[in-house]
DNA sequence: GCGACGGTTCGGCCGGGACCGAAGCCTGCG
DNA sequence: CGCAGGCTTCGGTCCCGGCCGAACCGTCGC
C-alpha cells in the first residue's frame, strides 16, 4: 500500500514504556547488562529478555556478550539521535512524564547524549569554538580547522587515533532542550571523555545528569565563555 | 522514575499502522478529509475518528472545520522532520515495507516533504544555491543573501510576503533518502509552489512523488546542475 | 564436580486498545 | 423542512502483546 521505509515498526518499539525506559536508560552511553535494563524499565528480567531481543533484532541495540553477562548499547549515534528528535517533539507539545523540577533545570544544563556533553553548556562550546574560528560550520558538514586542531591538542585530546577511526571526527546534534547544535562524533566524544578524566565533569549516579566539579565550572567558563 | 520529554507517547502514536498511514499520506502536505484519512489507514470512518482524535489532541495534528467537513493537516514542520527521521533510521536499517521497487527510486529523486520539494533534486538544488553564494549557511542558520534575493525574484518568487510571515524565510531539513540537507521554510515551500505554478512539476496522483515535466527537467537542470 | 548466578524459553493469564455496526448529531442543500 | 451526507459516540467483540513464574541452559567460581 505505502511505499518507503517502515516507519512503524520503529516507533512501536519505541512507543511501549518498558522499551522506552531501557533505550532512555542506554541514552546515557554506557552498555548495559539486561538485568539493569530490566531493572530501569521496572520489568522482570523475563520480560526484559523479550524486549531486548526484538530491539536487537530491529538494529536499534549492540548486543555483546561477555562472560555470563550481556551488554546492550545502542547501536548508533543515529538511534540517538532519533530518540532526541522524538523527544524535542514530546517536549514542545508539553508531553512531560513528570512536573519539570530542579532536576529537569540540571538536566538542561549539562547531561550526556549517547557519548558526548548536551546540554546549555554543550552549546556554548560548540558557540564559542566555531566563533573562534576552531570549527569550520557549513550546513551540517562541520571540521576542525588547524587552530581548532591545536586548540583540542592544548586540552589534551591526542587527535592521531581519532583521524584514522572510521567514526567521523566532527558532526552536530540538534540539542532537545536548547534547539541548537552541538558538537558530536569522535571529537565531541573524545573532549567529554576528557573533561571527566580531568576532573572536570562528574555523572551524577546513574542518570544522564552531568555536574561540573569547582575547577570544572571555572575551567569551562574560561576556555567557553 | 524517569525524567524529562515522554518520548513513549509519541512514538506509541506513530507506531500504530493505521495511525502511521495517516501520517504518512499527511506527509504529502495537504489537509485530508477524516474519510480520505480512513481510507488512506484502510479503517472504516468510525475507527479513523477516534485516531484522528487521539494524534489532534496530543498535538500532532492540526483540525479544522469546515462545512460539514473536517480537515486534518500536520502540526507543524517539526512533526514531519520527526517522521522523517524516524524514515531514516528505518531504511538504515533495512525495514522496506515493500521490496524496493521504481516506485521508490521514484521517490527518492524528487518528493514532497509536507510542502517543500525533497530528494535528490532539492539536495542538488540547495547545494548549487549554497555553492553560488545565494545563501549564508553557518550550521543550520541559513540565511538568502541579496544575490539570492535576485535569483529568487527571476524565478517569480514574490519575497515581501514571505519576509512578513511569523514562519522562517530559510531552514534546512534533513532528507531521508540522501542524508543531506535541502531546503524547507517559507522560501522552501514558495520555491515548490513557484515550480508547481510554472508547469515544471506535477504531483503524481496522490502519493508523495513529484515528476518533473519534460520543460521542466530541462529548467531546473539548467538552472541546479 | 557442584552450586550460584545471569540470561533465555515456554505456557498461560490478562488487559488495553483496535475494530466495527448502529445510532445520533450537525451542516448544507433542495 | 426534511433528507442526505460527513463525522462522532457508544457498545460490544476480539486479538495482540505485555507480563510473570517456572523450568532450562551456560558460564563462572569454589
Amino acid at each position: 500500500m505505502q511505499q518507503g521505509p517502515d516507519i512503524t515498526r520503529i516507533a512501536a518499539l519505541i512507543g511501549e514504556p518498558a522499551r522506552a525506559n531501557m533505550l532512555s536508560a542506554l541514552l546515557g552511553g554506557q552498555a548495559l547488562t539486561a538485568r539493569e535494563l530490566a531493572e530501569a524499565a521496572g520489568v522482570t528480567p523475563a520480560t526484559a529478555s523479550g524486549h531486548l531481543g526484538q530491539l536487537a533484532e530491529a538494529g536499534l541495540l549492540w548486543p555483546r556478550k561477555q562472560g555470563r553477562h550481556r551488554y546492550f548499547a545502542l547501536a548508533g549515534e543515529d538511534v540517538a539521535q532519533a530518540l532526541e528528535t522524538l523527544a524535542g517533539l514530546a517536549a514542545s507539545r508539553g508531553h512531560l512524564r513528570t512536573r519539570p523540577g530542579p532536576n529537569d533545570a540540571a538536566l538542561r544544563e549539562a547531561r550526556i547524549c549517547y557519548d558526548h556533553l548536551a546540554g546549555a553548556a554543550a552549546v556554548r562550546m560548540f558557540e564559542s569554538m566555531a566563533g573562534r574560528g576552531f570549527l569550520t560550520v557549513a550546513r551540517e558538514e562541520i571540521d576542525l580547522t588547524e587552530a581548532g586542531a591545536d586548540f583540542v591538542a592544548d586540552l589534551g585530546v591526542d587527535l592521531g587515533p581519532l583521524r584514522a577511526a572510521r567514526r567521523p571526527l566532527c558532526r552536530v546534534c540538534l540539542d532537545w532542550s536548547e534547539r541548537r547544535s552541538h558538537l558530536s562524533g569522535a571529537l565531541g566524544a573524545a573532549m567529554l571523555e576528557r573533561f571527566r578524566a580531568q576532573g572536570w565533569i562528574r555523572r551524577r549516579e546513574t542518570g544522564r545528569h552531568l555536574v561540573f566539579t569547582p575547577p570544572g565550572a571555572r575551567g569551562f567558563r574560561e576556555l567557553f565563555g
